[in-house]
DNA sequence: ATATATAGGTACCCCATGGATAGTGATAAT
DNA sequence: ATTATCACTATCCATGGGGTACCTATATAT
């Protein structure tokens, strides 16, 4: 029994044919995240995603939209109008993820000191190694 | 001013250029979120995770071990034995992580069954549609 | 003496995926 | 007539995730 493993769930993300290992690797992707985050304001159209989404390609965006709606994280509506008009909001599931979500994505913004600084260390040390070497 | 974007720190993961974009984009592995949630037990030997992280590839586990170790998430110590003796264990700074990635995983094995159901629906409609076509 | 096991990797190759660029269809504005 | 909008698709290319085989040095087994 792996007590901080199985969460009562009866599934385990740390064995590669269980069911929460596959949803994990669905959320293991940067535009997972920011598009989620995204959304959190409210709904979007593919548009305004783009836009907020410095950097992402349309593929991309509406690969990952198409995936999330899939997977029941975001509900897609379209309005039979010209030009097309298509909005995209989190569903309820989508908003609890988000939640999680935003936290990481604070994680990231506010470590980058922490970050670059341990990559500057490591970079030293690299370099210390070349001359010991040498 | 994005209010809920900018968290004071100056940084924007939304932005392409921010490191804090990048920070995010090395989060975004299943891989990293396995090996960090797994040290949160304590310091592990390589051989250790690659029996913990079921179908993990020795490259994978050392690609992704350096990648922590570069980052300052993990600490490596090496012991000058034969056979080599190799622990890893989290940094102070990735047991802060560990939290947020956990809750990830926690999350992933809980709504299995809600990510299950909405993909049996996708699946549904999209035959419902080729139907509707013919 | 030879073979095997162990531990923690590296070296090499393949192809799936991420990503860039161009194109589509229908209409409204200039 | 030409251009712009909008939400995509299609196509191509390159990166890097992933698999397999191999390496080092010793202790143990046969």
């Amino acid at each position: 029994m792996d007590s901080d493993n199985d969460c009562g769930t009866g599934y385990d993300a740390f064995q590669r044919t269980c069911p929460s290992h596959a949803v994990l690797e669905m959320l293991a992707s940067k535009w997972v995240y920011l598009v989620v985050c995204a959304l959190r304001r409210g709904r979007m159209r593919n548009g305004e995603l783009a836009r907020r989404l410095e950097g992402i390609t349309p593929k991309m965006l509406t690969q990952t939209l198409r995936i999330l709606e899939r997977d029941g994280l975001v509900r897609r509506e379209i309005f039979p109008v010209i030009p097309p008009r298509v909005e995209y909001e989190l569903t309820e599931l989508g908003q609890n993820l988000a939640g999680l979500l935003t936290q990481i994505r604070s994680w990231s913004e506010e470590h980058v000191p922490d970050i670059k600084q341990a990559r500057a260390r490591a970079e030293a040390n690299q370099k210390a190694e070349l001359q010991a070497q040498a």
